[in-house]
DNA sequence: ATATAGCTATCGAACGTTCGTTAGGGTGGT
DNA sequence: ACCACCCTAACGAACGTTCGATAGCTATAT
């Protein structure tokens, strides 16, 4: 692996734990065994190497949802994968999962735009026309983000709900995640 | 108001903005007019004047729900007071939104602990007791969970929603999104 | 009544450190 | 000879924090 790859992965692990301003090009260079000098060589400066981070990050995740989309099954089936799918991702993944977190918090109109019409875009209009078909009468959008909610906090919360009374550690397994989200989208609390 | 509380006031703006690390001490001074010297004769360094930021901001909002709690209704009225009383408090106060955010993120096990138990364990027994009256074959705690994710989300995700094809402005109305995360946990997407 | 002492709130200036960034020089392969 | 790559050393700016001084406000002593 090159060096510039090696800077991409070490800045991707470290924005994602401490965020943009918590990151310094000095800590970046000790992570990655390098003199500061020579991220200048790879990267004009420190924007610039954030958003290559992201959108190399982005990237890599951008194709694992296709063959959910083009599998010939029923919409609630399509569903049920879908879940399944993004939970594994969600779970296995936490460094990504964080970025997507502190890009939602911290992101600016620009960056914000970017991640809406090259990362979210797809699957969100995927997931708009599967609950187009499973609840014609509901509004696709909300019910969209219904579903992404669910998932994404399920995980996202991980580190405060282990300090509230009853939690178990099954409750952060990705099959018990994808399982419950599923059956709540299905039938309602009860 | 006091110098104190108006250097509180706006701390809890600029960390919502910019997190911890994104906010200068010169910077706040600045914001309050006033040294910077002053502000360490207030508090006696950034880290306990980010902490008590915290702890007041919750403060404020850590009695809003005892009346939800406390009406005399059943199970499934109660709950959805409790969703039409969190999504207002949510959409209506973004900076406690983003601040809320921004700890789940951020915070370290010491204050995780500190936010779980000061601030959602009530809120989040009750909310389980809720589900268990409900729904008593389901899981509680997956459950409980899944109600703070849906409203949470359906507010913090708003700045990305935007760029999204399909979205409308009523998307972000409180009652609009009570309403919608109510049908969904009592019905389920069909 | 007035002088003295102490306390609180504020300030400008400076401390040492770390920040992002750059200049300039050294390798080794082509 | 050139170019990609890496280094040490340094720049000015911004950082968190501290120092010593100055006002204003009691309260007590004379």
């Amino acid at each position: 692996m090159g060096s510039r790859d090696k800077i991409l992965e070490q800045a991707k692990l470290l924005f994602a734990e401490k965020g943009f301003a918590g990151v310094s090009m000095r800590g970046l260079a000790k992570a990655v065994n390098m003199s500061v000098a020579s991220l200048y060589h790879h990267f004009p400066d420190k924007n610039t190497l954030y958003l290559e981070t992201m959108r190399v990050a982005f990237a890599d995740k951008e194709q694992s949802f296709s063959e959910v989309w083009q599998t010939d099954c029923t919409a609630q089936e399509k569903l049920l994968l879908y879940i399944k799918c993004l939970t594994e991702i969600l779970v296995q993944d936490r460094v990504f999962s964080r970025l997507v977190q502190r890009e939602i918090l911290e992101a600016d109109q620009v960056r914000m735009q970017m991640l809406g019409e090259n990362v979210f875009k797809v699957q969100f209009v995927h997931l708009k026309e599967l609950v187009q078909e499973l609840a014609p009468e509901r509004d696709a959008h909300l019910g969209a983000v219904s579903v992404l909610s669910l998932l994404k906090y399920h995980v996202e919360m991980q580190p405060l709900l282990k300090f509230l009374p009853g939690w178990k550690a099954e409750h952060e397994q990705a099959e018990v995640i994808a399982n419950h989200v599923s059956s709540i989208l299905l039938h309602g609390l009860n």
